[in-house]
RNA sequence: CGGAGCGUAGCGCAGUCUGGUAGCGCAUCACGCUGGGGGUGUGAGGGUCGUGGGUUCAAAUCCCGCCGCUCCGACCA
Protein backbone atom coordinates (compact mmCIF):
# COMPACT_ATOMS: atom_id res chain seq x y z
CA UNK A 1 0.00 0.00 0.00
CA UNK A 2 1.63 3.46 -0.86
CA UNK A 3 0.83 5.88 2.07
CA UNK A 4 0.00 8.65 -0.64
CA UNK A 5 -2.82 6.42 -1.32
CA UNK A 6 -4.23 5.13 2.13
CA UNK A 7 -6.29 6.67 4.50
CA UNK A 8 -4.07 7.35 7.19
CA UNK A 9 -4.98 10.14 9.66
CA UNK A 10 -2.29 10.14 11.46
CA UNK A 11 -1.75 13.13 14.56
CA UNK A 12 1.30 14.75 16.23
CA UNK A 13 -0.86 16.04 18.81
CA UNK A 14 -2.32 14.01 21.72
CA UNK A 15 -6.41 14.01 21.77
CA UNK A 16 -7.69 15.50 25.17
CA UNK A 17 -9.93 12.56 25.79
CA UNK A 18 -7.49 9.60 25.57
CA UNK A 19 -6.35 8.64 29.31
CA UNK A 20 -4.30 5.82 29.04
CA UNK A 21 -1.58 4.71 26.17
CA UNK A 22 -3.29 2.24 24.04
CA UNK A 23 -5.77 5.08 23.32
CA UNK A 24 -3.95 8.16 22.89
CA UNK A 25 -1.75 5.79 20.58
CA UNK A 26 -4.60 4.55 19.13
CA UNK A 27 -6.05 7.93 18.38
CA UNK A 28 -2.92 9.00 17.00
CA UNK A 29 -1.48 6.67 14.80
CA UNK A 30 -5.33 6.74 13.09
CA UNK A 31 -6.60 3.67 13.86
CA UNK A 32 -10.28 4.37 15.21
CA UNK A 33 -12.49 7.66 14.87
CA UNK A 34 -14.74 7.75 18.29
CA UNK A 35 -18.32 8.00 16.71
CA UNK A 36 -19.92 8.36 20.09
CA UNK A 37 -19.49 7.88 23.47
CA UNK A 38 -17.90 4.21 23.72
CA UNK A 39 -18.30 3.37 19.92
CA UNK A 40 -16.23 3.69 17.50
CA UNK A 41 -15.17 3.65 13.75
CA UNK A 42 -12.50 1.66 12.97
CA UNK A 43 -10.58 3.10 10.75
CA UNK A 44 -8.41 1.17 7.78
CA UNK A 45 -4.75 0.41 9.86
CA UNK A 46 -7.26 -0.23 13.20
CA UNK A 47 -9.56 -2.76 11.13
CA UNK A 48 -6.31 -4.58 9.31
CA UNK A 49 -5.43 -5.11 13.13
CA UNK A 50 -8.30 -6.14 14.30
CA UNK A 51 -8.90 -8.78 11.07
CA UNK A 52 -5.51 -9.99 12.33
CA UNK A 53 -6.57 -11.28 15.50
CA UNK A 54 -9.97 -12.52 14.51
CA UNK A 55 -7.85 -14.87 11.87
CA UNK A 56 -5.90 -16.01 14.48
CA UNK A 57 -8.53 -16.79 17.08
CA UNK A 58 -10.55 -18.19 14.54
CA UNK A 59 -7.76 -20.33 13.35
CA UNK A 60 -6.87 -21.49 16.98
CA UNK A 61 -10.70 -22.36 17.42
CA UNK A 62 -11.23 -24.09 14.37
CA UNK A 63 -7.71 -26.32 15.40
CA UNK A 64 -9.22 -27.42 18.40
CA UNK A 65 -12.48 -28.16 17.34
CA UNK A 66 -14.43 -25.47 17.20
CA UNK A 67 -17.51 -24.68 14.48
CA UNK A 68 -18.06 -21.33 13.54
CA UNK A 69 -21.22 -20.01 12.50
CA UNK A 70 -23.12 -16.33 13.03
CA UNK A 71 -25.42 -15.52 15.23
CA UNK A 72 -27.26 -11.52 14.68
CA UNK A 73 -26.89 -8.84 16.32
CA UNK A 74 -29.92 -8.10 17.12
CA UNK A 75 -32.20 -11.00 19.52
CA UNK A 76 -36.02 -11.07 20.42
CA UNK A 77 -36.87 -10.26 24.05
CA UNK A 78 -38.37 -13.53 24.26
CA UNK A 79 -35.39 -15.81 24.05
CA UNK A 80 -34.26 -13.92 26.93
CA UNK A 81 -37.47 -14.06 29.05
CA UNK A 82 -37.26 -17.97 28.67
CA UNK A 83 -34.07 -17.57 30.35
CA UNK A 84 -35.27 -15.83 33.03
CA UNK A 85 -32.45 -13.09 31.68
CA UNK A 86 -34.71 -10.78 30.30
CA UNK A 87 -35.26 -8.98 33.51
CA UNK A 88 -32.01 -9.87 35.72
CA UNK A 89 -29.63 -8.53 33.34
CA UNK A 90 -29.96 -5.24 34.09
CA UNK A 91 -29.59 -1.45 32.14
CA UNK A 92 -26.47 -3.06 30.66
CA UNK A 93 -29.04 -4.77 27.53
CA UNK A 94 -30.13 -2.21 24.97
CA UNK A 95 -33.68 -2.69 24.73
CA UNK A 96 -35.80 -1.25 21.87
CA UNK A 97 -39.11 -2.12 19.88
CA UNK A 98 -39.70 -2.60 16.31
CA UNK A 99 -42.78 -1.12 14.33
CA UNK A 100 -45.02 -3.42 15.35
CA UNK A 101 -43.66 -2.67 18.93
CA UNK A 102 -42.03 -5.89 19.94
CA UNK A 103 -39.74 -5.58 22.47
CA UNK A 104 -36.02 -6.42 20.85
CA UNK A 105 -32.54 -5.79 22.02
CA UNK A 106 -28.97 -5.65 20.70
CA UNK A 107 -27.00 -8.85 22.06
CA UNK A 108 -24.91 -8.38 25.05
CA UNK A 109 -23.80 -12.13 24.54
CA UNK A 110 -25.58 -15.48 23.07
CA UNK A 111 -26.12 -18.34 25.30
CA UNK A 112 -30.24 -18.27 24.68
CA UNK A 113 -29.28 -18.14 20.87
CA UNK A 114 -26.98 -20.49 20.72
CA UNK A 115 -28.60 -22.89 23.12
CA UNK A 116 -31.61 -22.24 21.01
CA UNK A 117 -29.78 -23.12 17.95
CA UNK A 118 -28.62 -26.03 19.56
CA UNK A 119 -31.61 -27.58 21.01
CA UNK A 120 -33.53 -27.48 17.48
CA UNK A 121 -31.12 -29.71 15.38
CA UNK A 122 -28.86 -31.78 18.28
CA UNK A 123 -30.81 -34.64 19.95
CA UNK A 124 -28.09 -37.46 20.10
CA UNK A 125 -25.16 -38.50 21.78
CA UNK A 126 -23.76 -39.17 18.55
CA UNK A 127 -23.37 -35.55 17.85
CA UNK A 128 -21.75 -34.31 21.16
CA UNK A 129 -19.94 -32.96 21.92
CA UNK A 130 -19.57 -30.11 20.24
CA UNK A 131 -18.12 -26.61 20.33
CA UNK A 132 -19.94 -23.49 18.01
CA UNK A 133 -19.17 -20.35 18.21
CA UNK A 134 -18.97 -16.72 16.58
CA UNK A 135 -17.20 -13.71 16.23
CA UNK A 136 -19.25 -10.70 16.30
CA UNK A 137 -20.58 -7.49 17.44
CA UNK A 138 -21.72 -7.45 20.88
CA UNK A 139 -23.25 -4.52 22.86
CA UNK A 140 -23.37 -3.55 26.83
CA UNK A 141 -24.65 -0.28 27.74
CA UNK A 142 -21.47 0.45 30.28
CA UNK A 143 -22.44 3.09 32.68
CA UNK A 144 -19.22 4.63 31.99
CA UNK A 145 -17.19 3.52 28.79
CA UNK A 146 -13.48 4.29 28.82
CA UNK A 147 -10.17 3.60 27.75
CA UNK A 148 -11.29 3.68 24.18
CA UNK A 149 -11.63 0.41 22.96
CA UNK A 150 -10.62 -1.72 25.93
CA UNK A 151 -14.33 -0.28 27.41
CA UNK A 152 -16.33 0.41 24.82
CA UNK A 153 -20.17 -0.17 24.85
CA UNK A 154 -19.99 -2.20 21.34
CA UNK A 155 -16.81 -4.25 21.07
CA UNK A 156 -16.12 -7.30 18.74
CA UNK A 157 -15.95 -10.74 20.81
CA UNK A 158 -15.37 -14.13 19.71
CA UNK A 159 -18.14 -16.44 22.27
CA UNK A 160 -18.56 -20.28 22.15
CA UNK A 161 -20.70 -22.73 23.65
CA UNK A 162 -19.56 -26.17 24.59
CA UNK A 163 -22.33 -28.65 24.71
CA UNK A 164 -21.64 -32.27 25.86
CA UNK A 165 -23.49 -35.46 27.52
CA UNK A 166 -22.01 -35.11 30.74
CA UNK A 167 -19.77 -33.88 33.50
CA UNK A 168 -16.56 -35.32 33.17
CA UNK A 169 -17.04 -34.80 29.05
CA UNK A 170 -17.88 -30.93 29.49
CA UNK A 171 -14.66 -30.87 31.56
CA UNK A 172 -12.66 -32.04 28.98
CA UNK A 173 -14.18 -29.50 26.47
CA UNK A 174 -13.23 -26.90 29.18
CA UNK A 175 -9.44 -27.47 29.19
CA UNK A 176 -9.50 -28.05 26.02
CA UNK A 177 -10.36 -24.28 25.49
CA UNK A 178 -8.55 -23.59 28.16
CA UNK A 179 -5.08 -24.48 26.57
CA UNK A 180 -6.56 -23.05 23.64
CA UNK A 181 -6.77 -19.86 24.84
CA UNK A 182 -3.33 -19.93 26.29
CA UNK A 183 -2.05 -20.73 22.55
CA UNK A 184 -4.18 -18.08 21.24
CA UNK A 185 -2.16 -15.56 23.41
CA UNK A 186 1.03 -16.79 22.79
CA UNK A 187 0.61 -16.06 19.28
CA UNK A 188 -0.76 -12.89 19.76
CA UNK A 189 2.77 -12.18 21.45
CA UNK A 190 0.89 -11.70 25.10
CA UNK A 191 1.48 -13.38 28.27
CA UNK A 192 -1.49 -14.45 29.52
CA UNK A 193 -2.21 -15.44 33.08
CA UNK A 194 -5.10 -17.74 33.73
CA UNK A 195 -6.44 -16.83 36.95
CA UNK A 196 -9.32 -18.84 39.20
CA UNK A 197 -12.35 -17.08 38.80
CA UNK A 198 -15.97 -17.46 40.23
CA UNK A 199 -18.37 -19.07 37.82
CA UNK A 200 -21.52 -17.12 39.11
CA UNK A 201 -24.09 -20.26 38.88
CA UNK A 202 -23.88 -23.78 39.16
CA UNK A 203 -20.20 -24.54 38.19
CA UNK A 204 -18.09 -24.95 40.94
CA UNK A 205 -14.48 -23.97 40.21
CA UNK A 206 -14.59 -24.24 36.74
CA UNK A 207 -14.28 -20.84 35.23
CA UNK A 208 -11.31 -18.68 34.27
CA UNK A 209 -10.41 -15.21 33.43
CA UNK A 210 -7.10 -14.56 31.16
CA UNK A 211 -5.62 -11.94 32.11
CA UNK A 212 -2.74 -10.30 30.08
CA UNK A 213 0.12 -8.49 32.13
CA UNK A 214 0.36 -4.56 31.70
CA UNK A 215 0.76 -2.10 33.51
CA UNK A 216 -2.58 -0.49 32.87
CA UNK A 217 -4.96 -3.06 33.77
CA UNK A 218 -7.61 -2.33 36.25
CA UNK A 219 -7.30 -5.72 37.94
CA UNK A 220 -4.34 -6.69 40.36
CA UNK A 221 -3.44 -10.23 40.33
CA UNK A 222 -1.14 -12.69 42.17
CA UNK A 223 0.45 -15.27 40.83
CA UNK A 224 3.17 -17.99 41.31
CA UNK A 225 6.61 -16.49 39.10
CA UNK A 226 6.62 -20.28 37.59
CA UNK A 227 4.22 -18.65 34.93
CA UNK A 228 7.33 -16.26 33.66
CA UNK A 229 9.08 -19.72 32.90
CA UNK A 230 6.08 -21.15 31.37
CA UNK A 231 6.53 -21.76 27.42
CA UNK A 232 3.02 -22.23 26.28
CA UNK A 233 3.32 -24.09 23.19
CA UNK A 234 3.79 -27.92 24.29
CA UNK A 235 1.23 -29.67 26.56
CA UNK A 236 3.13 -30.71 29.18
CA UNK A 237 3.85 -26.77 30.17
CA UNK A 238 -0.24 -25.95 28.85
CA UNK A 239 -1.01 -29.18 32.26
CA UNK A 240 1.46 -27.89 34.27
CA UNK A 241 0.00 -24.34 34.05
CA UNK A 242 -3.56 -25.50 35.28
CA UNK A 243 -1.78 -26.19 38.88
CA UNK A 244 -0.15 -22.64 39.27
CA UNK A 245 -1.48 -20.18 41.56
CA UNK A 246 -2.97 -17.26 40.45
CA UNK A 247 -5.62 -14.94 41.72
CA UNK A 248 -7.31 -11.93 41.50
CA UNK A 249 -6.90 -9.05 44.10
CA UNK A 250 -10.43 -10.10 46.18
CA UNK A 251 -9.75 -13.33 45.83
CA UNK A 252 -6.29 -13.17 47.02
CA UNK A 253 -5.93 -14.13 50.61
CA UNK A 254 -1.76 -13.82 51.66
CA UNK A 255 -2.45 -16.04 54.88
CA UNK A 256 -4.05 -19.24 53.00
CA UNK A 257 -1.54 -18.49 49.93
CA UNK A 258 0.06 -21.82 48.84
CA UNK A 259 3.01 -20.18 47.31
CA UNK A 260 5.62 -18.56 49.51
CA UNK A 261 6.01 -14.53 49.16
CA UNK A 262 9.33 -14.78 47.51
CA UNK A 263 7.52 -17.31 44.49
CA UNK A 264 4.42 -14.86 44.31
CA UNK A 265 4.60 -11.89 42.10
CA UNK A 266 1.77 -9.35 41.34
CA UNK A 267 0.77 -7.60 38.64
CA UNK A 268 -1.75 -5.39 37.07
CA UNK A 269 -4.03 -7.15 34.62
CA UNK A 270 -6.29 -6.67 31.52
CA UNK A 271 -8.76 -9.27 31.22
CA UNK A 272 -8.99 -10.25 27.64
CA UNK A 273 -11.08 -13.63 28.64
CA UNK A 274 -12.98 -15.69 30.12
CA UNK A 275 -14.10 -18.88 29.54
CA UNK A 276 -16.42 -20.71 32.52
CA UNK A 277 -18.51 -23.79 32.63
CA UNK A 278 -21.97 -23.72 33.80
CA UNK A 279 -24.03 -27.10 33.62
CA UNK A 280 -27.55 -26.83 32.60
CA UNK A 281 -28.54 -23.31 33.17
CA UNK A 282 -29.64 -22.63 29.38
CA UNK A 283 -30.30 -26.24 28.12
CA UNK A 284 -33.06 -26.41 30.88
CA UNK A 285 -35.12 -24.03 30.07
CA UNK A 286 -34.21 -24.17 26.21
CA UNK A 287 -35.37 -27.86 26.33
CA UNK A 288 -31.78 -29.15 24.79
CA UNK A 289 -32.15 -32.61 25.57
CA UNK A 290 -30.27 -34.79 24.34
CA UNK A 291 -30.69 -39.01 24.13
CA UNK A 292 -28.26 -41.03 25.75
CA UNK A 293 -26.86 -44.70 24.54
CA UNK A 294 -29.02 -46.42 27.03
CA UNK A 295 -32.19 -44.52 25.78
CA UNK A 296 -32.35 -41.80 28.57
CA UNK A 297 -32.71 -38.07 28.06
CA UNK A 298 -30.33 -35.41 29.65
CA UNK A 299 -29.91 -31.93 29.35
CA UNK A 300 -26.56 -31.02 27.61
CA UNK A 301 -23.97 -29.67 29.58
CA UNK A 302 -22.77 -26.06 28.12
CA UNK A 303 -19.69 -24.21 28.90
CA UNK A 304 -19.25 -20.72 27.42
CA UNK A 305 -15.72 -19.08 26.42
CA UNK A 306 -15.01 -15.62 25.12
CA UNK A 307 -12.27 -13.53 23.62
CA UNK A 308 -12.75 -9.28 24.14
CA UNK A 309 -11.49 -9.49 19.61
CA UNK A 310 -11.41 -5.58 19.95
CA UNK A 311 -10.61 -4.86 23.77
CA UNK A 312 -6.98 -7.20 22.83
CA UNK A 313 -6.29 -4.06 20.59
CA UNK A 314 -5.79 -2.01 22.72
CA UNK A 315 -4.52 -4.53 26.20
CA UNK A 316 -1.76 -5.65 23.24
CA UNK A 317 -0.64 -1.76 22.92
CA UNK A 318 -0.54 -1.71 26.69
CA UNK A 319 1.72 -4.41 26.55
CA UNK A 320 4.04 -3.20 23.64
CA UNK A 321 4.82 0.63 23.27
CA UNK A 322 7.23 3.03 23.90
CA UNK A 323 7.75 6.80 24.02
CA UNK A 324 7.42 6.91 19.78
CA UNK A 325 4.73 4.75 19.54
CA UNK A 326 3.50 1.25 19.16
CA UNK A 327 5.68 -1.78 18.47
CA UNK A 328 3.43 -4.13 17.33
CA UNK A 329 3.81 -7.97 17.85
CA UNK A 330 4.53 -9.62 13.93
CA UNK A 331 1.12 -11.73 14.32
CA UNK A 332 -0.84 -8.71 14.69
CA UNK A 333 0.94 -5.82 13.10
CA UNK A 334 -1.12 -4.10 10.45
CA UNK A 335 2.30 -4.74 7.74
CA UNK A 336 4.64 -6.16 8.34
CA UNK A 337 7.07 -3.68 6.49
CA UNK A 338 6.82 0.05 6.60
CA UNK A 339 9.11 1.12 3.52
CA UNK A 340 10.63 4.73 3.84
CA UNK A 341 12.37 6.42 0.90
CA UNK A 342 14.17 9.02 2.65
CA UNK A 343 15.66 10.56 -0.16
CA UNK A 344 12.56 12.33 -2.33
CA UNK A 345 14.26 14.94 -4.19
CA UNK A 346 16.74 11.90 -5.58
CA UNK A 347 14.94 10.24 -8.57
CA UNK A 348 17.34 7.39 -8.47
CA UNK A 349 16.34 7.31 -4.69
CA UNK A 350 12.98 6.86 -5.61
CA UNK A 351 13.33 4.56 -8.24
CA UNK A 352 15.26 2.25 -5.87
CA UNK A 353 12.43 2.62 -3.55
CA UNK A 354 9.59 1.92 -5.91
CA UNK A 355 11.48 -1.12 -7.55
CA UNK A 356 12.00 -2.53 -3.38
CA UNK A 357 7.89 -2.02 -2.93
CA UNK A 358 7.15 -3.91 -5.78
CA UNK A 359 9.95 -6.21 -5.33
CA UNK A 360 7.76 -7.24 -1.63
CA UNK A 361 4.31 -6.80 -3.26
CA UNK A 362 5.84 -10.08 -5.16
CA UNK A 363 7.10 -12.32 -2.74
CA UNK A 364 3.61 -11.44 -0.36
CA UNK A 365 5.22 -9.13 2.41
CA UNK A 366 2.53 -6.92 3.49
CA UNK A 367 4.00 -3.28 2.62
CA UNK A 368 3.49 0.52 3.98
CA UNK A 369 5.38 2.67 1.78
CA UNK A 370 5.83 5.51 2.57
CA UNK A 371 6.21 7.42 -0.75
CA UNK A 372 4.91 10.79 0.25
CA UNK A 373 7.46 13.90 -0.64
CA UNK A 374 8.35 14.47 2.67
CA UNK A 375 11.29 14.69 5.07
CA UNK A 376 13.14 11.96 6.50
CA UNK A 377 12.56 13.33 9.90
CA UNK A 378 8.82 12.83 9.42
CA UNK A 379 8.30 10.07 8.17
CA UNK A 380 10.87 7.96 10.86
CA UNK A 381 8.56 9.43 13.32
CA UNK A 382 5.76 8.56 12.13
CA UNK A 383 6.23 5.18 11.10
CA UNK A 384 7.80 4.52 14.77
CA UNK A 385 4.37 6.03 16.26
CA UNK A 386 2.51 3.37 13.83
CA UNK A 387 4.80 0.66 15.00
CA UNK A 388 5.17 -2.23 11.99
CA UNK A 389 7.54 -4.42 13.16
CA UNK A 390 10.24 -3.59 10.58
CA UNK A 391 11.46 -0.04 8.48
CA UNK A 392 13.14 -0.33 5.01
CA UNK A 393 14.80 3.11 4.49
CA UNK A 394 16.04 3.82 1.17
CA UNK A 395 18.75 6.43 1.71
CA UNK A 396 22.12 7.35 -0.41
CA UNK A 397 23.89 4.12 0.61
CA UNK A 398 20.69 2.27 -1.64
CA UNK A 399 22.08 4.04 -4.97
CA UNK A 400 25.84 4.03 -3.83
CA UNK A 401 25.78 0.56 -2.63
CA UNK A 402 22.62 -1.17 -3.27
CA UNK A 403 21.98 -1.99 0.38
CA UNK A 404 18.60 -0.78 2.48
CA UNK A 405 19.11 0.37 5.76
CA UNK A 406 16.75 -2.16 7.81
CA UNK A 407 15.18 -1.52 11.31
CA UNK A 408 13.75 -3.72 14.00
CA UNK A 409 11.01 -1.63 15.78
CA UNK A 410 10.58 -3.42 18.43
CA UNK A 411 14.31 -3.20 19.80
CA UNK A 412 15.72 -0.38 17.62
CA UNK A 413 18.22 -2.39 16.11
CA UNK A 414 19.60 -1.22 12.36
CA UNK A 415 21.31 -3.30 9.80
CA UNK A 416 22.37 -2.66 6.32
CA UNK A 417 21.45 -5.43 3.85
CA UNK A 418 20.83 -5.93 0.48
CA UNK A 419 16.73 -6.71 -0.37
CA UNK A 420 17.70 -10.45 -1.05
CA UNK A 421 18.88 -10.97 2.27
CA UNK A 422 15.86 -9.26 4.02
CA UNK A 423 13.46 -10.81 1.85
CA UNK A 424 14.75 -14.11 3.12
CA UNK A 425 15.20 -12.81 6.89
CA UNK A 426 11.21 -12.22 6.71
CA UNK A 427 10.31 -15.39 5.22
CA UNK A 428 12.63 -17.20 7.89
C1' C B 1 -26.59 6.29 38.96
C1' G B 2 -23.89 9.72 42.70
C1' G B 3 -19.80 13.53 42.55
C1' A B 4 -16.91 16.99 39.24
C1' G B 5 -15.67 19.38 34.69
C1' C B 6 -15.80 20.62 29.54
C1' G B 7 -18.23 21.94 24.54
C1' U B 8 -14.81 28.10 20.18
C1' A B 9 -11.45 25.59 12.61
C1' G B 10 -9.44 18.52 11.49
C1' C B 11 -6.31 18.34 16.51
C1' G B 12 -4.55 21.13 20.99
C1' C B 13 -6.07 25.62 23.20
C1' A B 14 -6.82 31.30 24.43
C1' G B 15 -10.88 34.69 24.55
C1' U B 16 -16.12 34.16 28.82
C1' C B 17 -14.94 36.73 35.13
C1' U B 18 -15.45 42.73 33.24
C1' G B 19 -20.92 42.01 26.60
C1' G B 20 -18.60 45.78 21.50
C1' U B 21 -14.99 43.49 14.18
C1' A B 22 -13.51 35.47 16.67
C1' G B 23 -7.80 34.57 17.80
C1' C B 24 -3.04 31.39 18.56
C1' G B 25 -0.09 26.75 17.68
C1' C B 26 -0.21 22.23 14.88
C1' A B 27 -2.50 20.28 10.54
C1' U B 28 -4.32 21.70 5.29
C1' C B 29 -3.39 24.50 0.33
C1' A B 30 0.28 27.54 -2.95
C1' C B 31 5.27 29.02 -3.80
C1' G B 32 10.56 29.21 -2.21
C1' C B 33 14.70 27.45 0.64
C1' U B 34 15.90 22.82 3.07
C1' G B 35 16.53 17.42 2.76
C1' G B 36 18.55 11.08 7.94
C1' G B 37 14.57 12.04 13.38
C1' G B 38 8.00 15.78 13.04
C1' G B 39 13.08 22.08 9.53
C1' U B 40 11.95 27.09 7.65
C1' G B 41 10.03 31.78 5.06
C1' U B 42 5.98 34.27 2.56
C1' G B 43 0.99 33.94 1.40
C1' A B 44 -3.97 31.54 1.54
C1' G B 45 -8.34 28.77 2.85
C1' G B 46 -11.16 26.85 6.78
C1' G B 47 -16.01 28.94 12.20
C1' U B 48 -24.30 28.06 12.60
C1' C B 49 -18.47 29.83 19.08
C1' G B 50 -22.93 22.27 20.95
C1' U B 51 -28.30 23.61 20.68
C1' G B 52 -33.07 26.24 21.72
C1' G B 53 -34.96 30.30 24.13
C1' G B 54 -34.34 34.90 27.09
C1' U B 55 -31.95 39.80 28.59
C1' U B 56 -29.61 43.86 25.68
C1' C B 57 -28.72 48.95 20.90
C1' A B 58 -25.21 44.75 20.84
C1' A B 59 -24.11 37.89 23.33
C1' A B 60 -18.65 33.08 22.31
C1' U B 61 -19.20 36.23 26.82
C1' C B 62 -24.95 37.31 31.14
C1' C B 63 -29.69 34.09 32.47
C1' C B 64 -32.81 29.50 31.73
C1' G B 65 -33.76 24.80 29.31
C1' C B 66 -31.91 20.82 26.41
C1' C B 67 -28.08 17.81 24.00
C1' G B 68 -23.24 15.86 23.81
C1' C B 69 -18.44 14.52 25.68
C1' U B 70 -14.87 13.60 29.61
C1' C B 71 -12.96 12.60 34.62
C1' C B 72 -13.57 10.12 39.90
C1' G B 73 -16.62 5.80 42.21
C1' A B 74 -19.84 0.79 42.03
C1' C B 75 -20.53 -3.29 37.01
C1' C B 76 -18.22 -5.89 32.83
C1' A B 77 -15.02 -9.43 27.15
Amino acid sequence: MRLSQYYLPTQRETPADAQIASHRLMLRAGMIYQSTSGIYTWLPLGLRVLRKIELIVREEMDKAGGIELLMPTIQSAEVWQRSGRYDSYGKEMLRFKDRHDREMLYGPTNEELITEVFAQHIKSYRDLPKNLYHTQWKFRDEIRPRFGVMRGREFLMKDAYSFDIDYESAKKSYWNMFETYLKIFKRLGLTAIPVRADSGAIGGDLSHEFQILAPAGESTIYYDKAFDLVDFDNEESITQVQHLYAAADEKHDAASCPVSTENLRQAKGIEVGHIFYFGTKYSEPFNAKITTPDGKQVFAEMGSYGIGVSRLVGAIIEACFDGEGIKWPTSVAPFQVGLICAKTHDPKAVGFADAVYAKLLEVGVEVLYDDRDDRPGAKFANMDLIGLPWQVIVGSNAVEKGVIEIKQRVNGSRQELDLTSFINQLVV
